[in-house]
DNA sequence: TAGACACCGTTATTTCTTTCACAAGTCGTT
DNA sequence: AACGACTTGTGAAAGAAATAACGGTGTCTA
């Protein structure tokens, strides 16, 4: 075992996103390379924290040069698993599910929504975003018919737990808590609360 | 001069509002008393990262007992500035503007989104969350009367730069940024930078 | 009221991040 | 082909932050 991240400090994977923006949007200025520096400077980092980012996925740059926008993207794209679009679950359609599945840039690039749940049954039958909004129930026949390994939890902090417990029980891998609450899922489960506050 | 924070870290001011939102909830399901173990359960943080956090500020807790749930969300929402509504402004009511006017979680307890600008003249005169949206020709007008020194920028991140030195140039003192650039303001102006997804 | 226990605040220690500094590689020019 | 201007990747140093450890104080029970 003991493969893939040897030791990828957290905050470095946690700045990749930012990295993949600024380079999008060079990319789509018509810039070919760019160096530490520079980027830097955009991010309001130091040049030293980006080489040193980037060196722990390996070496991208070329000395005397710098880094070549669409090749790095392409490369942080793969380290990022954005390649593919992984389909994920919504669990909790309120005003916060709603924001979510509308705007796409709340969800993380790489994520494609593909179904839609509810504990409410006022809910249920409602289409949100273009999706009907499915009953709990039938959340183990949805994920599996449609591989969903991934959820996002956008409910009332008192349910969150429940929902996350079900959740694992479908064997979903990954879960994107929205709830302001630090739910216990096994280890072998990836959870990340956010913070649209921060 | 120096009063106020000494030296209180960065990150330590960004755990407050998590133990304001687990105090308030605590308060809400009637527990009087916790100790820094219990909220770090509850959080999943150490106790001692708790005890240190809150020695910045001040002596809240009572040994052999724990923290009073309700003197200390007191005094943390003393020390957030959260006991008063800061008027703020909203830029921007494209699809981000909309979801961070429509659910309240987006912007920051505290905060109270009183005006919404946008440059573009088709959504001007829309009612977005009860508000009417007001071009940008009238954001000095409008800042001064109703006394904003807040600003909540959702633009695309090619206008930010531009609507961030047009709100400071009107005095605005604090920015809470949403678009995806890091953009450059006087010293004396508070940025932050918020990414959705982190 | 004494003894056992619980827990805070703070200092000391360890761990994690960031920054520095430089050898080595690349390019363009002469 | 040799030089000069740049820039990467990386070990080592410095700086921050998290954790552990503990003295001291308060609470509860009997």
């Amino acid at each position: 075992m003991a493969s893939d991240t040897p030791q990828v400090p957290e905050v470095v994977v946690l700045r990749l996103p930012l990295y993949v923006r600024a380079l999008t949007q060079m990319s789509q200025d018509g810039t070919n390379v760019i160096s530490s520096q520079q980027l830097g400077a955009r991010l309001q980092m130091t040049p030293a924290q980006i080489r040193k980012d980037l060196s722990y996925f390996g070496r991208f740059g070329k000395q005397g040069r710098g880094y070549n926008v669409e090749f790095l993207l392409s490369e942080l794209g793969q380290i990022l698993g954005l390649n593919r679009k992984w389909p994920a679950c919504l669990v909790g359609v309120g005003r916060l599910g709603r924001a979510i599945i509308n705007y796409p840039g709340f969800a993380p690039e790489g994520f494609h929504i593909v179904a839609a749940f509810d504990s409410d049954h006022e809910q249920v039958g409602d289409t949100v975003g273009g999706l009907k909004v499915m009953p709990m129930a039938q959340l183990r026949d949805t994920l599996e018919r449609q591989k969903i390994a991934i959820a996002i939890v956008a409910v009332p902090a008192q349910e969150a737990q429940s929902v996350i417990d079900d959740l694992v029980d479908n064997d979903v891998r990954g879960i994107l808590n929205y709830a302001p609450v630090a739910p216990q899922v096994p280890m072998d489960v990836v959870l990340r609360n956010i913070d649209p506050v921060l």
